[in-house]
DNA sequence: CGATGAGTTGTTAGA
DNA sequence: TTCTAACAACTCATC
């Protein structure tokens, strides 16, 4: 009996490419009868995920020039978009498809894990094989996390050694020259539109959305959506996607043997945008249309041969594809955890202003955060929208808003200003604003340099403080990047670019823009208008200073007791900055999810010492971590404290003591 | 175990 | 202009 030759699924998510695509490679080898590549136009990432009109049409440039490489090797195929969930279409799919294997290259978040492990499990009911690739990061992030010892990767020397003991970075694959023909495309069963609330992007869309009203789309042809029919804006990004434009903004940087051996990650000025001082890799990684391996692999090449003096990991480019590593293995350990404080072991508690809600059921931040201070709140507001009276601050978040990707030092500026230097407001707030605009918006590496450049875990230098004026004095002296993207400051004297505030009445008005307001009016009598600086930057940074140290020594992390249940307030000093006394704040953040409403309780022992919970779970992804010691050994009482001065007064009885 | 040096990416004053 | 030390002080890796 001769067995049917395979029909194959080949699902693509974030691998958009042909080149050095593992898994595409394993469906290949079947040898199949035919192959369907298609997408399944995830409502999660419509409704459920932050997601601004430059990242959608970087999406969709992605799936168009794949769509059309396609077309390319197989005049008769293409890439075939489902408007369905993969979890309601798939099982369909290999019903009426009479498909014998579902293949795809693995994915590592938490949603991702959660929606695969459930089509797999259909596809086994359906009697279906499923072949799965790694071929998103240099090592499979679950072997990189087995190899330190089942523990997040929390440091570049933790994934150094654990790749040690990793076979080396996979070579690419070479790249299909031809595709099998898919097979018949018929949609013989009902059309399951998701439900669409909640609606993350609601706000975001000018028009209804539309994307779901056809299984295979308006023209009932597979294609690729378009933004009109999310009801968005256009984009306004430059930026632009695809596996065609990828490979060549490749080929540009390792022509440049010398800019290639010789980055230095903290040498590039994150005020050069035209062009910028950077690969602008990063959203190709992201929606796989450039292979990571291969980026590694041309790069090492041009190492070899490259004579004069080299730059080093961690700074060079290789050390910047290990630190993305790092945070996929840190993603990988922690589960949905990572992108929270809140359950998260290895992320510090500090009382931010404006703290996420958490639904109780399940321990996850809902989307929502609780406005404990309306200051707080319109410094926000006024950081995001770029406002904030700081032009180097503002410059940032505008050119964020606009064009999709700052600089790795502009995002540690504008997160250092918003959290631990400046408005003291929980880093999950800028990373919810850098989810929703940035086209290179990855989850684990978004949340873990907010973790880090908030201090609250991979770095805890937080007397290291960014200033709004002298840190881009250093590379744009003349502030060209400010008077690009405030252009209401064009023509401000050099000496006041960066604290337009000091200029005299005089010289503002010959510059043509006043400074006065809290950024609601852009003109006055003619004459345009930028914002007062919404506060003191000097003052905001020692009010920051003294409550980071005074949080570092109550030494909470996010899993705690304490925190989960809001008693961590017992151990902060009245005086401390954030949400942490004072009725009206208690009432607003205690009242709803603490209350007398009791989270279940394992193994809790009200002793009043710092608990370590293990219930939540994440860590038995990884084989049942167990991290019991992470707290003790870190009690504030062994920490020698020389300083006297305000600080330790605060502790009188206040710190926990072992 | 304690001591020491390093840690991708700070700022300022003063030589 | 370019360099250094002081500022106040964190964790991690290594010896």
């Amino acid at each position: 009996m001769v067995p049917a030759k395979p029909r194959v699924l080949y699902w693509f998510r974030t691998d958009l490419r042909l080149h050095d695509s593992p898994a595409l490679k394993a469906a290949l080898d079947l040898k199949p009868e035919c192959l369907y590549p298609i997408w399944c136009w995830d409502p999660h990432y419509v409704y459920r995920a932050r997601v601004g009109p430059n990242r959608w049409q970087y999406l969709l440039d992605c799936q168009s020039d794949l769509s059309a490489s396609i077309t390319k090797l197989n005049p008769k195929s293409k890439l075939f978009v489902l408007r369905e969930a993969p979890q309601t279409v798939l099982a369909k799919l290999f019903k009426a498809w009479k498909i014998s294997h579902l293949v795809f290259e693995k994915d590592t978040d938490a949603y991702a894990r959660q929606r695969d492990e459930d089509v797999i499990k259909q596809a086994e009911e359906a009697g279906v094989e499923v072949i799965v690739k790694m071929g998103r990061t240099l090592y499979d992030p679950d072997e990189l996390v087995k190899a330190n010892g089942g523990k997040p990767t929390m440091s570049i020397t933790q994934v150094q050694h654990a790749a040690e003991k990793l076979d080396e970075v996979a070579k690419p694959v070479p790249t299909p020259e031809s595709l099998p023909d898919p097979g018949n495309a018929s949609l013989d069963f009902e059309h399951t539109p998701p439900s669409p609330k909640p609606d993350f992007n609601d706000i975001q869309r000018i028009d209804m959305e539309s994307s779901y009203t056809h299984l295979a789309g308006p023209e009932g042809d597979f294609g690729v959506p378009t933004l009109s029919e999310l009801g968005l804006k256009p984009a306004t990004t430059q930026h632009r996607g695809g596996e065609t434009l990828a490979l060549r903004a490749l080929d540009e940087i390792i022509s440049n043997k010398t800019y290639t051996a010789t980055f230095a990650k903290p040498a590039t000025a994150p005020t050069a945008f035209d062009p910028q001082s950077t690969t602008l890799l990063s959203p190709h990684h992201h929606f796989g249309s450039l292979s990571v391996r291969l980026f590694y692999w041309r790069v090492m090449d041009v190492l070899k041969e490259y004579k004069g003096k080299q730059s080093t990991i961690p700074t060079n480019l290789i050390g910047q594809l290990l630190f993305r590593d790092m945070y996929f293995g840190a993603q990988t350990a922690l589960g949905y955890s990572f992108a929270q404080t809140h359950g998260n072991s290895h992320c510090r508690f500090i009382p931010w202003h404006l703290p996420s809600k958490v639904d109780p059921s399940n321990g996850l931040v809902t989307g929502d955060h609780h406005i404990d201070s309306p200051e707080a709140e319109t410094w926000f507001d006024r950081w995001k929208w770029g406002k904030t009276g700081f032009p180097w601050i503002d410059a940032l978040m505008r050119q964020l808003r606009q064009e999709g990707w700052i600089h790795h030092l502009g995002r540690h500026a504008v997160a250092c200003f918003l959290t631990r230097g400046g408005c003291y407001i929980d880093w999950e707030r800028g990373a919810e604003v850098f989810e929703e605009w940035l086209i290179d918006h990855e989850v684990s590496c978004n949340s873990g340099n907010w973790q880090w450049l908030s201090c609250t875990a991979f770095y805890s230098q937080f007397y290291r403080c960014y200033s709004p004026i002298a840190f881009p004095k250093k590379t744009d002296a003349k502030g060209d990047f400010v008077r690009h993207f405030c252009p209401e400051l064009k023509d401000y004297p050099e000496k006041f670019i960066y604290e337009p505030w000091k200029a005299p009445v005089a010289d503002q008005k010959k510059a043509g823009c006043l400074i006065k307001g809290d950024g609601q009016e852009t003109e006055d009598g003619g004459m345009k208008v930028y914002p007062k600086p919404m506060f003191d930057f000097n003052a905001r940074r020692s009010i920051c200073l003294d409550a980071m140290k005074s949080a570092y020594h109550i030494n909470l992390y996010g899993d705690n007791l304490k925190v989960k249940d809001g008693t961590w307030r017992e151990l902060f000093p009245d005086s401390a900055e954030g949400p942490t006394e004072g009725k009206s704040a208690k009432d607003a953040i205690n009242g709803e999810e603490t209350g007398k409403k009791t989270r279940p309780k394992r193994g809790e022992e009200a002793s009043g010492d710092m608990g370590v919970d293990q219930d939540e779970g994440e860590a038995a992804e990884v084989g049942g971590e167990t991290k019991g010691g992470d707290q003790e050994g870190k009690s504030p009482g062994k920490r020698k404290r020389k300083g006297q001065g305000t600080l330790d007064a605060h502790f009188g009885g206040k710190r926990t003591k072992k």
